[in-house]
DNA sequence: AGTTAGCACTCGACAAGGGTGAGTGCTAAC
DNA sequence: GTTAGCACTCACCCTTGTCGAGTGCTAACT
């Protein structure tokens, strides 16, 4: 592929990333001077055609990029144009600005991401396993009830009240709180399984009522504090893109997006380290397949700790994206450091 | 307003409610038998219309029901349809199936509610002031860093993690969350304030960076907990009625409920204690006045502690909302009620 | 006096037809 | 290899005509 080739494809995929238009040999031409008469051209694009880069909509119209065409240009024209002026101060900010309390700071970052981008955005939360259990308190509330509550090394709580089917007292309580907490303190979240409940169920079996109540109710916070969550942003904004004009096929993608699964799946098993495309049926999901998805991963202490992604139609700006959410990752991973160590300087 | 014409306004509702299309006076001689010609109906439709209840998008097309109209229905023609058999034990099953954990008992209730109504759904959250503060605690995660969790008397629980600037030992802290305790504990939400806060800060200061610490989380989390929030479901579902078949319009009324501050307003101040019905215009909102809501409270220990409401075109199936949100509503009161009773035999 | 049948009229919805313009492919000349 | 020119295609828009549902009015009927 000469250099002309690629000089007219990246001018194609451009101009329809903007005008989500098909694009004609003329409008080349005139637009991006490549210094040739719009009959070469024609020519040049005849050649793209047949290589399954471009494709045309119906006889005598402009050109539109095919799925092969965006996997061309990013992975070999696209470039990296930068963020404008402004934009990676206006994310340093919010960064410096925000509180570093984790949920509410991923759910703000994906709010913040979608805004600039323009695009649906999503952020998985920390995977927890690998983590260690730090805390676990048990508070009464009454007699019938107490709160149970467990903290990790990286500081997220869990908590879940517990309703006891006879009374308990409240040394009682902490007796348990306390074995609970010599057992487990220390250990992976991974490890407190089935298998290690039960043994602690049999060696606290003084009360067995009182004691699987809170096992039961710590397992599932347990489980709960493993599971990685997916907060999802933006879902208004693809109703301003053209493509998406048609309210069943916005109806299909948005209902397709409200299953987590789908959503984790989205994020999961992307490749590679730095920003990462899927376009199109790549997705494999016929329900987005006029889609296109960046992702990146953020990190804690140097660990993959979770996913970002955005989602726009097959004729977003890729670059931009990829720019945005590089610079968004990056501060994410340096905020949870910078909490890390100026937090918990142990 | 004499008995045929109100029959005449009960079938037009009906039918648009249905169709939504303009009915004609045909129609109605035709599929609802009021023992009279077209012709006559013709004449009573004339006056409803003079009377302001009904109205002609166009000349020579059909009537549709005005907002006026549908005041009047719901004042004095709707009755009471009920719910369809298998309806009721729907929502029954839910409430008995469903572990009673607050937060997502009420997101599952509204998505539930939702799923049935094939409308908007919205709930607010308990208000909690009036409720008082039962306990407090600090516990450490590493030399500069605690958490903050208080737990309020119906049993919701709520935490913070704290930075401290210097290094606090365990003994420290036990003796800040125990004078916080004795101070605090079964005061109303609503009196800690910053005054009462303040007052603490210069009783405990021996150690005022740390108290200060402590104090600012305490007053959040506070804050947070006298916050009410309100959760919304079934978004997509108003795309399914033809009405919203204009993307412009669903993206305004779908990013207008974005905003949290709106939905709380939109729930609250409804007279009442029944079902309360709000259209159209009355909403005082022109991003939603196309449509209606049927809204409800729910109590716990007889007071009124949330609403929920069902948001849809003003062509709402009104009756069949109001059932089910009332079924909804008692059920959901019930529930806490139980959980209250067997959970906190005090 | 209220009800009905009949009729002329209105107006939106839909389909068919023609013009316009952007864009292509091909060919011949440069 | 590049360009200019030309015939051709096709989506889009506008206009026009037809159709049908529905109305209002009037005169006849009970």
């Amino acid at each position: 592929m000469d250099e002309r080739k690629q000089k007219v494809l990246r001018a194609i995929i451009t101009d329809y990333i903007n005008t989500a238009e098909p694009v004609g040999s003329r409008t080349i031409a005139k637009n991006y001077d490549l210094g040739v008469s719009s009959a070469t051209i024609r020519n040049e694009m005849a050649d793209l055609e047949e290589m399954g880069l471009i494709e045309q909509p119906h006889t005598s119209s402009g050109r539109i990029p095919s799925q092969k065409g965006y996997r061309y240009y990013v992975d070999f024209l696209m470039g990296d144009n930068g963020l404008v002026s402004g934009e990676k101060e206006m994310i340093d900010n919010f960064f410096t600005e925000h509180l570093p309390k984790l949920d509410r700071l991923l759910s703000d970052t994906c709010k913040v991401l979608s805004d600039m981008s323009h695009y649906i955005t999503m952020i998985m939360t920390p995977t927890k396993s690998g983590g260690t259990l730090e805390q676990l308190q048990l508070l009464p509330i009454n007699p019938f009830q107490a709160v149970l509550i467990i903290v990790t090394d990286i500081g997220l709580v869990h908590h879940r009240t517990i309703d006891f089917p006879v009374p308990v007292s409240q040394s009682r309580l902490k007796e348990i709180s306390n074995a609970l907490l010599a057992k487990l303190k220390g250990r992976s979240i991974d490890d407190v399984n089935t298998t290690l409940l039960r043994e602690l169920s049999s060696e606290l079996s003084k009360e067995v009522d009182i004691v699987n109540s809170v096992l039961e109710m710590l397992s599932d916070a347990i489980h709960d504090s493993g599971e990685e969550k997916v907060i999802l942003e933006g879902t208004l904004n693809i109703l301003n893109h053209p493509e998406f004009q048609d309210i069943d096929k916005v109806k299909e993608i948005l209902s397709f997006l409200t299953n987590e699964n789908i959503l984790k799946e989205l994020l999961q098993g992307r490749t590679g380290n730095g920003t990462n495309f899927v376009i199109g049926e790549e997705l494999s999901h016929g329900q987005i397949n006029q889609c296109s998805m960046v992702t990146c991963t953020y990190t804690f202490n140097g660990n993959t700790m979770g996913s970002i992604g955005i989602l726009g139609p097959t004729r977003m700006e890729y670059s931009r994206s990829a720019s945005l959410i590089k610079e968004v990752a990056e501060k994410l991973s340096q905020v949870l450091q910078d909490e890390k160590n100026t937090g918990g300087k142990k």
